[in-house]
DNA sequence: TAAGATAAGATGTACAGACAAATTATATTT
DNA sequence: AAATATAATTTGTCTGTACATCTTATCTTA
């Protein structure tokens, strides 16, 4: 007596028996039957049902894992963790390099450093209470002597201001910088973009008119703990800056 | 005779040996026992040399896979592409709107669509050559009835203009109704954001001053055989609009 | 020479079995 | 009842084998 699903011998559908098992068990998650925040069948049960080897099973539950829909710890089991496949597009960097976007060769000359307490306009672009203690480090990025590339306003905890007399030394990132010397890790960053006019005083040291536009880029970065470590204030006067993103589907073939 | 090198049971290191192994190879890679461009040991040989299954080989290979550093195809065999591990960072997109990042209730209202021969200027912008035919959809978009967001001009494929009549019925993203309506699949889109000055005539739709600064954002969507096929460019008055990115270091425990 | 058929080589898929490691449930002891 | 030890469960790692599928090189033929 057959008590097994037809996975192995389905329809006129092609391609392999893994992809076949997690696009039912992936149609079984959107429609129900096993709950978010519920555990699936184990292993051996899946195997049993779909008369199917272990390897199959794994590589059809790795697919899902991919897909952040389930979750699995060793000794415990699987749970549901989504109804949808997410990540449809993946942004992949190749270097930290494409993370700032500015080519290895520009480098950071420091023009000030001192320790502030924000106001209350600093507060809401980096994202902290008012009055919160930083070390503000401005800066300026060249590419050559006499090619400014924009203005940067660096902002990191008051404990590791001596950072300031290692910027510029060579072309390595600041936060590259932190984790090195500090032993944090940067394990999230947040990027804000957005359109801006330059003040009058930056507009003179980049060389343009006072108020033309620029592109404003507010990085943060977080350790572990989500604590911010860093914030960093870009100003990119228009026409010498262009910030690209490359996105591609993500290899879900549902 | 013992010809193999110890991948089970080195020094005092724990961890499964696919792990092991994996470190080895992207060792040598680095130093350039394998440079970039050329191919890599097949699995065969790999097993025989470390005394492991296929297994373990293709696991540590999967792991240098998901690094980008090298690139597998049946039937031919694994190349290097990269000496360094590549995605130190990765962009998670939970849905299509966060790749455009406008909130679902933002419409699209079509102000004008026309066949246009693109000149010299948006040639450079939407990268294709000048002179190039292409539907233009000129149009804004809303948060609600008296609130802009931004001016959207939309370069579609003359045999896609049809499209026009199909924009602002809901709240489908353009890109989407393509996929739908035209059986092309977005593979990669790519996103230039920079600085900019509002033209005249848009500053007035838009209810802002004339060369007021507006951030512009150029999305190119590639399909399977890397045709572009769809153009925007979003101008954003300053204060209105802020392009954020959430990036996660990648899960690699190098 | 060029096109097509054939063979060889490499990765992909799939099965079965075994043990390791982590977790959870159960039983034992205090 | 609570803490501890034990057993059962579940996923992780690993080996071996077999065949499928795709690519590339080689041979054959027109």
């Amino acid at each position: 007596m057959e008590n097994s699903e037809p996975v192995a011998d389905r329809g006129g559908a092609k391609g392999p028996r893994y992809q076949a098992l997690a696009d039912i068990l992936q149609n079984e998650i959107e429609s129900g039957v096993y709950p978010v925040g519920t555990r699936m069948p184990t292993e051996l049960e899946l195997c049993n049902r779909f008369s199917v080897s272990r390897f199959t099973v794994r590589e059809a539950l790795r697919r899902m894992i991919d897909n952040g829909m389930i979750l699995r710890r060793q000794g415990s089991g699987t749970v549901v963790v989504s109804k949808n496949p997410t990540t449809m597009f993946v942004q992949k960097l190749n270097s930290i390099d494409e993370l700032l976007q500015y080519s290895i060769d520009t480098r950071l000359k420091v023009k000030n450093s001192a320790a502030v307490e924000v106001d209350a306009n600093t507060a809401k672009m980096i994202g902290c209470e008012p009055g919160t203690s930083w070390h503000k480090i401005e800066s300026i990025r060249y590419l050559d002597e006499k090619s400014p590339i924009c203005w940067t306003d660096v902002y990191v905890l008051p404990e590791h201001k001596s950072l300031a007399d290692r910027i510029g030394e060579d072309t390595t990132p600041v936060f590259m910088v932190l984790e090195k010397e500090f032993n944090v890790v940067a394990e999230e960053v947040t990027m804000d973009l957005f359109a801006g006019s330059i003040e009058e005083s930056k507009a003179w040291e980049m060389g343009v008119e006072p108020s033309s536009p620029t592109l404003i880029i507010v990085r943060k970065y977080k350790d572990q703990n989500g604590r911010v470590f860093e914030v960093s204030v870009s100003e990119h006067p228009a026409g010498r800056f262009t910030f690209s993103i490359d996105l591609l589907r993500s290899s879900n073939t549902d």
